[in-house]
DNA sequence: ACCTGAACACCGTTCAAGT
DNA sequence: ACCTGAACACCGTTCAAGT
C-alpha cells in the first residue's frame, strides 16, 4: 500500500478499510503509527538481510550494500524510512551485528569497520535516495524536466549532463561509486598486512 | 520554525499565527504547501552557493560540498527537503549549472561531470542524513541508544564500535569519504591528461 | 491586493461500549 | 481478546465575503 500510494498517503484510518476493518482496531495490534512504520522497516531489513556462504568477506559487503539499492528501487515509497527512522529495534541490532561481523572477517578492526560502514552506508543511501527520484517520473525520464523550460540554452552545461544521468546510466554511477569505496577498502587492508608483517 | 519543530510539525494554519495572520492567507502568496516548501529550499541552496574565486577548481568543489554538510547540521530539519524533493525551480537549476562549470574548469567532459556528481551528492547527502540523525539525541549521543537494551553483550560487535560513531568522529569520517573521492577524481584527470598528451 | 471565516474532507489518538 | 463509533484536536484547501 505504501509502494502504490506513497508514505504520505498511508493513514490508519485507510490502512484499517485496506484490510476490512475500523481503522482504530489497529491500535490494538500497534501502539502508534510510528509503531507500524518501525515493523515496516523491519520488513525492508529482512529483505537486505547480508548473505552467508563462502564467499569473500568483501564481495559479501558488496552483495548486501548493492541489495539495499535494489530494496530502494523496488520498495521506493518506504525506503525513505531507512534513512530517516533511528533503529533501535532488535531486528535493526542483529542487522548491524552481521553487517560488522563480516567486517571483521575482512580483517578491519572496531574503527575502521564503524568508518567504512559509515561511508558506504552514506554513499549507497544517498545514491538509492536520488535513484527513487529520477525514477519517480517516467520509465527513462531526464533528472530534470528541461522540457519545460522557456530557455534550455540558458543552461547549456546541465543540458550536456542530462543524457548522462539518464535512469538507464544510473547503475554504471552506482558501480564507480562502488568501485571507489571498495578499492580504498582493499588498500587500507593491504596497508594493515604490510605492517603486521613487518 | 521547521528547524525548530520539524518538518512534520509545520502547517500552513500554524505558520500563519506564527506571522500573526490567518493561516489561509498565506495561500495568497503560495499555491499549495508543496511551493511553500520549494521556497525553503530554495533558501537553503542560496546557503550553499559554490563559491568563485582563486582556489582551485578541485578545492572549490570540496568546499561546495562541505558546505552542504554545515547546512544540514545547522537546518537539520529543512535539509530534509534537499535529497526528497524534485530540483526543478530555476534557483535549483543555476545551481547545477554553476556547479558543473567547475567540473567543467577542473578539466572533466560532460560524462565525467555527471557521474562524479551524483557519487559525490550521494556520498554528501547520505553521511548528512546521517548526521542529522545521529545529533537529534544529545550533543555527543551514540548513534543507537544501546542503554536501553538489557543484554548489550548480545551485541559484542555493536558495542564496539558505538565509540567510533559517536558525533564527535562523523566529521572525520566524513573526511574519509571525501578524500577517497576526491583522490579517484585526481586520478581519473591524472589519466585523462597523459591521453592527451600521448 | 490582501485578509477573514466558514466549510469540506480528511488526519492521529483516546476511550467507553460492545461481542 | 478484538473490534466499533463517537469524540477531540488537529490537517490542507476552497471559496464567498469583507476592507
Amino acid at each position: 500500500m505504501i509502494d502504490a500510494e506513497g508514505l504520505e498517503q498511508l493513514s490508519m484510518r485507510r490502512l484499517g478499510t485496506a484490510l476490512g476493518v475500523e481503522g482504530m482496531a489497529l491500535y490494538h495490534h500497534f501502539a502508534s503509527k510510528g509503531e507500524l512504520l518501525d515493523a515496516v522497516l523491519e520488513l525492508l531489513l529482512e529483505e537486505m538481510a547480508p548473505p552467508g556462504g563462502t564467499m569473500a568477506p568483501l564481495d559479501r559487503l558488496r552483495k548486501t550494500f548493492e541489495a539495499c539499492r535494489r530494496i530502494a528501487i523496488r520498495h521506493p515509497q518506504s525506503f525513505l524510512l531507512v534513512p530517516t527512522r533511528r533503529f533501535t529495534t532488535e531486528a535493526q541490532l542483529d542487522y548491524y551485528e552481521k553487517l560488522l561481523a563480516i567486517f571483521g572477517e575482512a580483517g578491519f578492526d572496531a574503527a575502521q569497520s564503524a568508518t567504512y560502514f559509515r561511508v558506504l552506508a552514506a554513499f549507497v543511501t544517498g545514491a538509492s535516495l536520488a535513484e527513487i527520484g529520477s525514477r519517480a517520473q517516467q520509465p527513462d525520464a531526464t533528472p530534470i524536466r528541461l522540457e519545460t523550460f522557456d530557455e534550455p540554452q540558458r543552461y547549456p552545461l546541465v543540458s550536456a549532463a542530462v543524457p548522462h544521468l539518464r535512469v538507464s546510466k544510473l547503475g554504471a554511477i552506482f558501480d564507480v561509486g562502488m568501485d571507489l569505496i571498495f578499492e580504498a577498502m582493499q588498500h587500507e587492508l593491504a596497508r594493515g598486512a604490510r605492517k603486521t608483517r613487518a
